[in-house]
Order: structure tokens, then C-alpha cells, then sequence
DNA sequence: CAAATGACGGGGT
DNA sequence: AACCCCGCCATTT
């Protein structure tokens, strides 16, 4: 099994399991899918998604609360609002992340490598 | 097969 | 804050 192909699934529950209106890192996500300094990694798994996905790609940022993407680039935007429609604040691109930052928390742990399956 | 690329991160200037 | 540079690593040139 190629490895890469465990840490997307890992990759995804983590993002999915991230609260409405709370946002995360690429950093932190890769370190809670349990592959630690793979940011890069979490980057192009989401890339990859479909645009009818139901994972919550939008509440994953880059370190610092930056959105990755360019500035005024589409994608920056879409991001953006979605983030803006959860009432999650961001201005000149960023994210306060002392406010709205994900701490993991609850149950994922157990559901990822928790008791038995998964 | 070597070099470039990228939805990253951290440290230094 | 804004850059620059380097480490990181699966993929693509």
C-alpha cells in the first residue's frame, strides 16, 4: 500500500473533522494526521479535491493564518468568503488565529487510531 | 535521470 | 510587516 495513500485518508478526516467557523494550518493538520512536517503533503491532497467535495478545505490555512493563495486570485477569494460566511474574520488575507484556531480536541484522536478499527 | 514545482514552515535580515 | 533563503518531499518536466 503506498504510503502516501494512508496519509490522505488520515489528511481528510482530519480537515473534515475541523468545527464550522474554526480554522486550522497545514502544518497542524499534518501533524494531527500524524505525519509531521508534511504540510506540503496536506497541500496537494486538497488540491486534488473535487469542487462538489463536502470537505471543509476552506478552513485550512498557512501558518501565521495566511491564506495560500495569491492575493485577488480566484481561489483566494472563494476561500475568503466562505471563511467570512462562517463568521470567521479575515482581513488583508489572514485569519486571527488566536481566535479562531481549531484545538484539535474531542474525539479525533480516538477515531483515527483510537480502540480497533480506523 | 536531473531539475523544477508547489494550497508549506521556520529562521534570519 | 516584508522579503529572502533553505529544508521538506511527492510529482511533474
Amino acid at each position: 500500500m503506498r504510503p502516501v495513500k494512508d496519509a490522505e485518508r488520515a489528511i481528510l478526516a482530519v480537515v473534515a473533522a475541523v468545527p464550522y467557523g474554526r480554522v486550522t494550518t497545514y502544518g497542524a493538520v499534518a501533524e494531527r494526521a500524524g505525519w509531521p512536517r508534511r504540510a506540503r503533503l496536506v497541500g496537494r491532497v486538497l488540491s486534488a479535491l473535487p469542487d462538489d467535495s463536502d470537505v471543509p478545505w476552506h478552513r485550512v490555512v498557512a501558518a501565521g493564518g495566511r491564506i495560500a493563495f495569491p492575493a485577488g486570485s480566484a481561489p483566494h477569494l472563494r476561500q475568503a468568503g466562505r471563511l467570512a460566511g462562517e463568521g470567521v474574520e479575515v482581513r488583508a488575507g489572514r485569519v486571527d488565529l488566536a481566535r479562531h484556531a481549531w484545538s484539535g480536541g474531542g474525539d479525533l484522536d480516538r477515531y483515527l487510531w483510537g480502540d480497533g478499527e480506523n
